[in-house]
DNA sequence: CCTACCGATCGGTAGG
DNA sequence: CCTACCGATCGGTAGG
C-alpha cells in the first residue's frame, strides 16, 4: 500500500485532463476558461498553470491523451481483424465503442477538424496514415477478389464511414430531434442511437460489398 | 437610379451579416469578437451595436439568414422534385449547391449543432420537420412499390446522408490530406472534392435503392 | 455612425 | 499548490 506523496492519491494532472476535455468538448476551446477548469477540479488558476503552463499546451496535452487512448486500442482492432472472418465488423466494431464509451471524444475532433484544420491534418497524417492505408489497400485486394464493389473509391468511403461514426455520435442529441418532438428519457435515446449505427453499419456494408447473389 | 440615403449605398448591415457569417464559420461564435467583425466591416465596435444590439442577436440574425436562403430554394426543389423521374439527384444536387455555393454554410451549421444541439433543434423542428416527413415519406412509398431496399430505415437514413453532405463540405480540407500529403492547389483540390461528392452519391443510392436485376 | 468609457473576465506572472 | 496582481480584451453603455 505504499506509494509516494506525489503518485495517485489526488491525480490533479489527471482530474485536470478528464474534465478539460469534457468542457472543450461541451463548449469549445475558446469558450472554456482555464479558470473554469481550476475550478471544476477544486483548485485555483495559477495551481492549473503549474501543470499545463499555458491553454495551449492544456488543449495539447488533451488531444495528445485522445490519440493515445486510441492508438492503445490498435493491437486489439489487428488481432481480430487479422484472425477473424469478419474484419469490417472487427474494426467498426471497436471504432463505435470507442466513440460510444465517451462520446465528447467525437465532439473533441469534430471540434478540432473545424477549428484548425491544417494543425488536425498534420498532426493525424504521422499517426493514424499507415492505418489508412493498410485498410484503402485491403479494400483493394477486395475488389481484385470481386467481394468488393469496382466502383468503391477507398480512400472517399473511408473518409465518408469515419465521418458517419463520428457525426453520428457528436450530434446524437441533435438528430435525436429528427425522430420526434419530444425529449427523450436514456431509454428512448438509447435505442435511437442503435437505430442509427445499424443503419450506417447496413449503409457502408452495402455500399462497399457485392451482393452475394450477383457475383461477377 | 434613384433610392433613398439609407439603403444599398454602402449597406452595412448586409456587409456585417456576411462578416459574421464567415467569422463565426471560421473560428467560432466565443472564438470570435464583435471588435473583429467590425474592424474587418470598417466600422466600429459601438456602430455594429447599433445595428445589432448585442453579440447573442447578431448570432440569431446569423442563424435566421442561412435558414431564409435554404428555405428560398426550397420551391425549386420541390418543383423538380415533383415533375422529373430523378427525384434524388434532383434533392441531392441542391443541397449539394448550397454547401458548395459557401462551405461555410456547412461549417457553421456543424458548429451550431456542437455548441447548442437543444437550441439547434427547436430551431430546425419547426422550419424542416415537414421536410423531413415529407423525404421519409417518400421513401416509404418507394418500399412500398419495391424501388426502395425494405431494410432502409428512413429517418435514420436521411440523417445520416444529411451529415455526408454537411460534414464532407465543412471537413474539406482535412479530408484532402487523407489522400495526400502535400498542399493542393485549387484545382487538385477540386478534383477531390469531386470525387468525396461521387463517393456519397454512390453511398446514399446503392444502400437505398434496389438493384434492377434483383427486383423481388 | 463615432468618442469615451465601464465593469468583468481573460490568460498569464511574481513570489512564495 | 496558493495569494496577489498584471495588461489586454471582452461585450456593452452613455451621450452625442
Amino acid at each position: 500500500m505504499s506509494h509516494g506523496q506525489r503518485e495517485e492519491v489526488s491525480d490533479v494532472k489527471g482530474r485536470l485532463l478528464r474534465v478539460a476535455t469534457r468542457l472543450f468538448a461541451d463548449r469549445g476551446y475558446a469558450g472554456t476558461s482555464i479558470q473554469a477548469i481550476a475550478e471544476e477540479v477544486g483548485i485555483t488558476k495559477p495551481s492549473l498553470l503549474y501543470h499545463f503552463p499555458s491553454k495551449q499546451i492544456l488543449r495539447e496535452a488533451v488531444l495528445e491523451n485522445l490519440l493515445t487512448r486510441w492508438e492503445a486500442r490498435l493491437p486489439r482492432v489487428l488481432a481480430v481483424a487479422t484472425a477473424g472472418l469478419d474484419r469490417f465488423d472487427a474494426v467498426f466494431g471497436e471504432a463505435a465503442a470507442f466513440f460510444r464509451e465517451d462520446p465528447n471524444r467525437a465532439r473533441l475532433i469534430l471540434r478540432e477538424a473545424v477549428d484548425r484544420p491544417v494543425e488536425t491534418r498534420e498532426r493525424l497524417g504521422g499517426r493514424i496514415g499507415p492505418w489508412v492505408r493498410l485498410l484503402t489497400d485491403a479494400i483493394r485486394v477486395g475488389q481484385s477478389g470481386g467481394r468488393v464493389r469496382a466502383e468503391v473509391d477507398p480512400e472517399a468511403w473511408l473518409i465518408e464511414v469515419v465521418l458517419l461514426v463520428i457525426g453520428t455520435y457528436a450530434a446524437a442529441d441533435l438528430a435525436a430531434g429528427v425522430f420526434s418532438n419530444r425529449d427523450l428519457d436514456g431509454d428512448g435515446r438509447r435505442e435511437l442511437a442503435r437505430r442509427q449505427l445499424d443503419e450506417i453499419i447496413r449503409m457502408a456494408k452495402t455500399s462497399l460489398f457485392v451482393p452475394k447473389e450477383e457475383t461477377s
